[in-house]
DNA sequence: CTGAAAGCGCTTACAG
DNA sequence: CTGAAAGCGCTTACAG
């Protein structure tokens, strides 16, 4: 079932069908009824590939995520693809998954098939490890949007979650509501997302007159139970830990309970997310609620906007929330 | 740049520089030489919308999951996506949310995209909930593999992770080796999945010589925290639950924990999916593995197999195993 | 081993 | 308001 049987079936030019389908406005309303009458009876759907072909417009996004496993990938990666699909627009979804070498061949692959564009989700994309691999194949040809990153690429639009604003009320929260003086980060490794984050609690810890103990560990149970022995073994007088991330903070939590310190009693711990294992985790965790939903959305709007000639800003900020649970509180 | 532009860089035909592009054979070994170079030094990537659209094969598959937020969705359809990508493969990435009235649009979309084959990632699509709206539009034309379901559609293949074997051995192992003879069941809704799970649990009460309990509820913290609390009023005597899922059964564990109930002392608990989630609930909990990994990998694989002739098997089966943590163990 | 030509199913100036 | 024709960038019989 081409164009050309519906044409043939409603008597008429597949120019005119063409102009139906695409809702143009020049056609006679009578004819244009005919036609939408053999559409429907004919249940004819158009091919994409030869519409793209022709008009050099896919209505396909490239959407690159860092892992889809991770809860924070993945949730702005669905609510960036239900978005996206609202807007009349197909995601074709690639796992980066850490290896730089995949990236060429991904970007290729997107290429090839035309994207309109592109959304990038995770930090580590705007960043040095992927630049090289990025920047000689992204020419700001085509529109492009990073989550939480801002890239020195021409053209591309951001959308960045205020961590570093979250991470400083945090640790002022800490300080101000929960009495405590001797506040610990645990972080991630090196991206933008872990550096702003990381800006946000020294920069609170300097303006309160306190001390920073910094630790670095691997993004897991086991990482946040190692960073938590450590930390604990070098400045036993901690009173608080903040994560930037929930898991982390899950296994800091687990490790301050098997040796005998109490949460928040002794100890208060904030994560970082605010998903589900932040409910899961006994005491439940406070965390931050960087508002996945809201980014995912709008880096799909701004993507749409752009390919559709309506000049969205170039930068977004989302505001991101602490949200309060039992693992952080008064002093005993 | 375009083959065109490509065969006159090389002076050859553009049937020749389709030839090698294609990895034929008919075609003299210094022109290729040649033409492979020239292809290099351009840096030529061909537009895929072109080939699909002139031989019928697009290397794209719809990739159907019910929601990647889910962790077991996410992590079959990243297993999915990855090996099929390796394969030569591009997956436009769909989320169905549960909202039925999506799947005929999402259907139309994938088949105008001239998709080669599907994969429905969760037990709903094979069940009568979708019946309706998939039986409509697949008609067999096209390779097409669910995962968790067997579907009475023409030709469609099935990965089926053992779901109902390893619920039954679940059962058991808290008969003999923890010694519980008062064991409920907590399910999530009527998928396939769902009833054979509630089908392995059944066997196994039946073959021990004891007494079915059964609760239904949704599928979260709340769900698992109150159809503890109804399952304990009506039958207080209760020593072992097993959950279908783990988000629930760490509902459950804070449940019994806040009524004074000890896990494993007083009561048993086993998950399902032996996700992060287990890891993290205190006390750690007793998971099925149903090796999603597994499961991805052989759907993707059985549909690059087929859409290359190699004919897989109809239907595969992927054991799955009890994970031994320390929600479960001897009576106190 | 190589190439001219038709065809895939659309869109889009252009002419009327 | 409508249509004939060219063109999008490939593949694939077919002929040589």
């Amino acid at each position: 079932m081409t164009i050309y049987d519906i044409a043939e079936k409603a008597g008429v030019s597949i120019t005119t069908v063409s102009r139906v389908l695409n809702g143009k406005e020049n056609v006679n309303a009578k004819t244009r009824a005919h036609i939408l009458a053999v559409l429907e009876e004919c249940g004819y759907t158009p091919n994409r590939l030869a519409q793209g072909l022709a008009s050099k417009a896919t209505k396909t996004i490239g959407v690159m995520a860092v892992d889809i496993r991770d809860i924070h990938h993945s949730t702005i990666a669905y609510q960036v693809e239900q978005t996206l699909s609202t807007l009349g627009y197909s995601s074709i979804l690639c796992n980066f998954s850490g290896n730089k070498n995949r990236l060429p061949d991904y970007l290729d692959m997107l290429f090839s098939r035309q994207v309109d564009g592109f959304i990038f989700i995770g930090s580590v994309f705007a960043g040095d490890f992927c630049r090289g691999e990025l920047a000689s194949r992204l020419d700001g040809s085509k529109p492009t949007v990073f989550i939480n990153g801002t890239p020195s690429l021409p053209g591309a639009y951001c959308v960045i979650e205020q961590e570093e604003d979250a991470m400083k009320r945090a640790v002022e929260y800490l300080y101000h509501q929960c009495d405590r003086r001797h506040i610990a980060f645990v972080g991630m490794g090196d991206t933008a997302s872990e550096r702003s984050k990381r800006k946000g609690y020294e920069a609170a810890v300097d303006s309160l007159g306190l001390t920073a103990h910094t630790a670095i560990t691997a993004q897991s149970l086991a990482g946040g139970e190692s960073a938590v022995s450590s930390l604990l073994d070098t400045h036993p007088s901690l009173d608080a830990l903040v994560f930037t991330d929930d898991i982390t903070a899950c296994g800091g939590v687990r490790r301050l309970l098997q040796i005998g310190r109490s949460v928040p009693g002794d100890i208060a711990v904030v994560g970082f997310n605010n998903s589900l294992y932040s409910e899961i985790c006994i005491p439940s965790l406070t965390s931050i609620d960087n508002r996945m939903y809201e980014t995912g959305k709008i880096a799909a709007g701004i993507l749409a906007d752009a390919l559709e000639g309506r000049e969205p800003e170039a930068v977004v900020s989302v505001g991101c929330q602490l949200v309060i649970r039992d693992s952080t509180g008064i002093r005993i």
